[in-house]
DNA sequence: CTGTTAGCGCATTCAT
DNA sequence: ATGAATGCGCTAACAG
């Protein structure tokens, strides 16, 4: 910082700072490939035997604390890494998991992926990361991968199984272990809630306050199974209630922000007296409230509003969001913990671990 | 689909259905582990001998079509999958990148991610992707565990090394591309922006518009290299008009939204003739926006509003987002091929590759 | 185009 | 607690 308080540094603009590497030739920027240290190397610095080098590397093996201490000095020092490949290639074993996410685009798994990544380290284990981008084919393009590299077992989400893919995916050698909305029949093993019951707490509470001409946004039930759960708790929540349900009051539209809206708007048009809704999915949520108090409707008094999964704009919305909290960090532990204990070979108690959904009364309902 | 419109299925609620998996002992829920076959399994059932399996499952091998097809089909049906751990042993080499994000969380770095696997998967590469989140130690911590598992280039993102830490990476044996931030000395390589321009031309577009009390929101200059980049850009576009550099206009803050409402609190109380923000980090953005809405500030009437980098909400804020624009996507391209280049030893012009930013105009200024 | 031989870097098993 | 021999599953280099 110079006196105006500003940041010193070099000039804004057009000029770019040459790289000072030593390992680059200046001339022609080409990479001089360079071939990492063996063990057999560290073995040689040390004066141990490459299986002693080996020991200090391992889990729990037989080694003085003081010879393993020195030999991870000297790996070091030298610049070598763990080969993995070597390693489980002689153990027969990788000790890594793979997780599969849909999308890292609406940040939902990222919560999931970080209570999992946690347990998972904590336990010494690495963990593969894959997406699938909503796309089928790469579904088992990821697993796959998974496969070759050896993966323990799979975390992958639940939603968009044909019932092709279940078959083949029941004949997989490692478990399976499914996040999210709990399938009817789980391939494997299933870690998750119910979105079934989120769509019916969400709709409760609209019924709840009052309100009569319930809505709902949500995905294609066709195509993606948490929509259908989602919905069929919303219709399940209004029989109960005693009220009809209409097809007018169901917007089922494409996961984009756009779409969304539009859904919203066939819903206005179509219910004169619509005045609940319930918006099942996050990637809408902030978009549609913004767009209701837009359009000179109060919230909750003229129409209220739950949203389904946590939004992080929610508290900071202009009527703090009132949602049904999905358990994704819960699920990362839980389901992390399940894939360790089964390739320790340990019993578990239940293939599905179910999860409560819990209601978070904010101001839109 | 009943007829009533909505979803057939299982009850909602607390009956959780039963796993119908053969390889599960049904009284203990216990994994079976199943050994993978081999390319001996394939070659017995081919009646080919290993090796020719082999070539059925390189990239370029001399081996007849019909030949690979048969055996490709044998193998799946066998469930064969290609064992990455051996193959990379013997060959000497892997096929996979690293890449670290520093958080999965606020979805910035999405698109850079899906740019970069796009080029790595069609060249027929692998990619792993390790997260730190924006925690110094966990650094380190992914590159030692890229190195194990031999990736051939790693992509991480430019903040954030201390001089410690950057000296270290020198000196490793794999190439080093920076993303985001084009720092003032690259450890190997870098493919971004400046986010001083980016600065820059956020501030010139308040200028131009006749703003002259111009605050800022951004990251915290003396932990975050790219803070302190927008700051410097920020400041130059100021002094070039010939305004004084006043610490009162600048709100430093840590990464989440609270704070950032805070540093704007800051800044409206501070400073009376307020008439312009930039915001320098999209965590911020829709936040702060709602926030001067919700204090029944006009935008961009009392306070115009540009944000840098682009979020997901900003078309469909109460007044659509004026903000610069960074290449991300364009970085995940470039930087992937910039490392498939690299290591197959081609040449390449240049170590550094900087991307434009671009202003995209909206309503807020 | 296909088969044979050797060995990648490490962990297992058995010695000491 | 340490070392020696052996082989994990595959590919490189050669032969045919």
């Amino acid at each position: 910082m110079n006196r105006n308080g500003c940041p010193i540094g070099t000039e804004t603009g057009i000029a770019v700072p040459e790289p000072d590497n030593k390992k680059l030739k200046k001339s022609s920027m080409r990479w001089s490939p360079r071939a990492l240290p063996t063990m057999d190397d560290v073995a040689k610095v040390t004066g141990f035997s490459q299986m002693t080098v080996s020991r200090a590397f391992l889990q729990s093996a037989p080694i003085k604390e003081e010879t393993r201490k020195r030999i991870l000095k000297a790996a070091t020092k030298i610049g070598y890494y763990h080969n993995k490949a070597a390693s489980s290639l002689a153990s027969q074993r990788t000790r890594a998991f793979g997780i599969i996410l849909p999308t890292l685009q609406d940040s939902i798994y990222v919560s999931f992926v970080d209570a999992a990544r946690q347990v998972f380290e904590d336990q010494g284990f690495d963990h593969l990361l894959q997406t699938i981008d909503y796309t089928r084919g790469r579904e088992m393009h990821a697993i796959g991968s998974l496969l070759s590299q050896r993966a323990r077992a799979i975390l992958l989400p639940s939603i968009g199984h044909t019932p092709e893919t279940r078959k083949l995916l029941q004949t997989l050698p490692i478990p399976m272990i499914e996040i999210g909305n709990i399938p009817s029949h789980p391939i494997h093993y299933a870690v998750g809630h119910s979105d079934a019951d989120a769509g019916y707490l969400a709709t409760r509470r609209l019924l709840e306050i009052g309100r009569r001409n319930i809505g709902i946004i949500c995905g294609v039930a066709s195509e993606t199974s948490n929509a259908r759960s989602r919905l069929r708790g919303y219709c399940k929540a209004l029989e109960e209630t005693g009220f009809e349900i209409d097809l007018k009051l169901q917007a089922q539209v494409e996961h984009t922000i756009e779409s969304g809206l539009a859904g919203l708007d066939r819903l206005l048009k179509a219910n004169a007296k619509l005045d609940g809704i319930v918006i099942g999915g996050e990637i809408w949520t902030s978009a549609v409230i913004l767009r209701l108090l837009a359009s000179v409707r109060r919230i909750p008094d003229d129409i209220a509003v739950v949203g389904i999964g946590e939004v992080e704009l929610g508290p900071y919305l202009p009527v703090p969001l009132t949602y049904v909290a999905l358990p994704r960090r819960e699920a990362g532990t839980k389901s992390a913990e399940l894939a360790v204990k089964l390739i320790r070979g340990e019993d578990v108690s239940e293939a599905v671990i179910k999860l409560p959904v819990t209601l978070v009364i904010g101001g839109t309902a």
